[in-house]
Parts: structure tokens; C-alpha cells; sequence
DNA sequence: GTGGTCTAGACCACA
DNA sequence: GTGGTCTAGACCACG
């Protein structure tokens, strides 16, 4: 599991580490039960505050990507959350903002949708690769 | 135009108003050349300061969108900005993280595709409409 | 004489007024002792405000460009203004921001005084075609 | 890094920063990754608001010169921006500005130039100083 | 009346 | 402690 983190970014460091983990597991580089590294020794890795790693955490385990056992520590979900009303609603939020300003700049909806196609296809052939 | 803002939301206020207007313009309800509120009149008729409304609008004219004329006051810009690689890049980023989650949770491509063709047709549909 | 403004533009429309004409002088489309229009005729053709011509023609007069003339009008001052302190400053000060970003975005000195020699030699170009 | 400001003159302070961080730039008193002062206590020094101080940083950070890090605070970019099309376009809008004002006050091409050429040979020389 | 600038001071998110 | 956001209210430049 690699960390692209950008500390230079607006985008919060502990919403990057989410955004990894999640993509991880949508590409199954994380497989469910799998453990992750610990908070400690996740922010002496990347070389960050654990507070903003737990943070993360404490997201995915809300979000139902995660289970933190006290012992154990943290692994990936074996039941992974479904499509949630309000998964659907940050969905339909963003992609509306998206699309608004696609269509304000010229961007063709097969442009787009060719887009979306790739990046879904892209993401289950690393399941496989 | 109606404005649809949550004060409450994290999303900040001045983004929201953005959002609002991209998408105004996306649907021409704000036709390039059209006047928008003046800061303090908008400012007013949402009930919040005058320079948050004004970020909005430096916002939106560093992105091209509108032109900020010191006594005329703003209006849409009648040449809109392309598809620019920075904009690219910010749809590639958000897209992913979107689709990441929508995989984990059990979204179908053809349900993903589906909500992003929904969308841009509703947004061209309500041009003509 | 013709005037380029941009309405749009950060720079006021009497400051555009003011350069158009110390341009126009430069290059000898206006000749010293030639008059100006009214402020008047000038406001009308251009299609702004009175106040605005009165204001860039009141710095040239008070620069010594122009001579205004209760009766007789406005006029290209015969004697025009020489190399004064407060004009050094000013120049001094902008070149040097000018400079300062230059060099910061790796614009060669050759590159830049060649610029500065182009643009005097089309002006002077322009005075005897 | 030395702040020398006119709150007096017409140029805005916020701009007067940018200028001096920029000048700083150029003369390598300020060198790629190297922090700046936090918005709140250079706005404590120079005794003016933090918001202007912001305003400034904002600017800078938009035009590629400095990286603004919410936690470690604004720092120059090790990438500095390179000679780009909107600055050039300025750059010829100023330097003919001030060369036709200097042509009609009869300042010579070689006294002009050798201004530039003393400019950019000041600040070349600052560097190694 | 328009936006631009600046101030004083508050609370929040982040690390 | 950092910058980000927002408020309330002032004065100015412009036309």
C-alpha cells in the first residue's frame, strides 16, 4: 500500500489518507480482513501527527470501510457498506458541480462519460494486474 | 437565479455561491453577457456579509467566468473558459475518489455512467426548458 | 486619434485616456500646439462620462502635456515637459518591479532590453510614417 | 527581508508586498523554500491587518511565486514560475507606457535602456552580495 | 451605486 | 501555532 501524499496540497492530509485507503480497497490492494498498519506506525512512516492518521481511521470506521478493534488493531471491513442514501446524495452533489462546469467549459458528455468509463475500467483491471 | 445555500453545510458559503452560478450558467439561466447581483444587493438577499459574496466573484473571474467591471458591476463573460488542463486534472482527481468509493460499495459501472448521462441531459434539458 | 479603451479593464478609463495621449504625443499623431477635442465631443464619441475625459485632461495639464485654454480649449503644449525628478522616480520604481518579476521568471537582460529597445523604435518608427 | 512600506501611498499595500517579496526573490534575500513570515506576525511588524498581509500571499500564491502551507505556514516556491504570455502581455503594456511618457519628455533610447540595464545589473549583483 | 481596500476581531480546521 | 472563513463596518476611486 503505497501513500502518494501531496503536504503541499489544499486537500487535508487525513482526507488523502482516506482517499488512498478507499481507493485500495475499490482496487483490492486492501482485501477485506486485512490489517492495516497501525496509527503509529502509519505517521512514523509517512512522517506525519498520529492524531491525523486516527483521524482517518476514525472516518473509515464510520463510513464502514474499517474495523478498529482495540487489540487487533485496524483492518479492512469483511462486510463493506452498500449504496447508502447518503453515499448517493454526495454523489449526486459532486457530480452535479462537476458536470456544471464541464458543460460551462465545452466538455461533451461522450467526453465525459468516456472518462468515467476509463477510470472505472482502470481501477478493476489493477484488481486483476 | 435562486440561491440554495446551507450556512450551515461545511461547505463554505462563497463555494456554494460558485457552485450555484457555474451551474446557472451551465443551465443558461445566466446567459453570457448577463448581469449579476451586485455584491451588496446579493450580499443582502442572502443575508450574509458582503465579502464573502465578493470571494465568490473574484473566484469566478480569476476562472473566467465573469467579468468584474468596477461600476457596471459583474456580469457572465461571454467567452467562457475551455477545457483547461488544470480543470482536467481537478475531474480526473474528484472522479476517482468517486468512482473508488462507488466500487467499494457495490456501484455498478453502468449505474455510475447512468447518474453522470442523467445528470447532463437534465442540465441540457433545462436550457430549453 | 484614436482611442483603444477597454472598458473592462483594472486600469480606469481616465488613466487609459491619459496614456492613449501621451502615446499619441510620443509618436507625433499629436503635435505640439495641435488642439484636443472638447472634453465635450471626446466624452460623447467615446460614450462615457464627462467627468472622466475632464479628469485624465486636467493630469496631462497638470503634467504639463496640455495646456487648457478657457476659451480656446484644450491643446498639446508646446513646451512639453523635460526629464523631472518625480518622472524619474516613477520610472525608476516601475522598472524595477518590472525587473524584479523578470528576473524571478528567468527573462535574460538581453531579452529584456530588447523589448525596451523595440518598443522606442516603433514608436519613433511611427513619428515619420 | 526588509519591508518598506508607504501606507500613505496610493499603490495599495497588499501590492507593495507582493513588490518587495518579489524584489526579495530576484536578489536572493529570499531563496526557493525558504519561509516567510506568518501572515499574523508580519501583519504584527509592519502594524497593519492580517488580512492584508493574506491578500498579498494569496496573490503571490496564485502567480506561482510562493507556496501557501495551512499548517507550516507560506514558503518560496522552488519552482518559480517562467516567463508566461500574461506576463509578457504586461510587461509591453507597462514599458510602453513609460517609454512613450519618457519620449515625449525627451529622455533619449540609450538613457532609457541604460536605466534597464543598471535595474537589472543592481539586483544580479544584490544576489552575490 | 459599483467594486476595491483596509480594519478589528471572531471561530474553525489542521497538525 | 498555522491559514481559512466569516462578520460588521469604514472610507475611497470610479463614473
Amino acid at each position: 500500500m503505497i501513500f502518494n501524499l501531496d503536504l503541499e496540497s489544499e486537500v487535508p492530509i487525513y482526507q488523502q489518507i482516506v482517499d488512498a485507503i478507499i481507493y485500495g480497497i475499490a482496487t483490492r490492494q486492501l482485501k477485506p480482513g486485512e490489517p492495516l498498519p497501525s496509527v503509529r506506525s502509519l505517521s512514523a512512516d509517512i512522517g506525519i501527527n498520529m492524531h491525523t492518521v486516527n483521524k482517518a481511521y476514525q472516518i473509515l470506521k464510520n463510513d464502514g470501510f474499517v474495523l478498529i478493534h482495540r487489540q487487533k488493531g485496524v483492518m479492512v471491513n469483511t462486510e463493506l457498506p452498500g449504496v447508502e442514501p447518503s453515499f448517493l446524495e454526495k454523489l449526486h452533489a459532486d457530480l452535479k458541480n462537476l458536470t456544471a462546469e464541464a458543460i460551462c467549459r465545452g466538455l461533451s458528455r461522450e467526453a465525459l462519460v468516456e472518462q468515467v468509463q476509463k477510470i472505472y475500467q482502470q481501477m478493476m483491471d489493477e484488481r486483476r494486474g
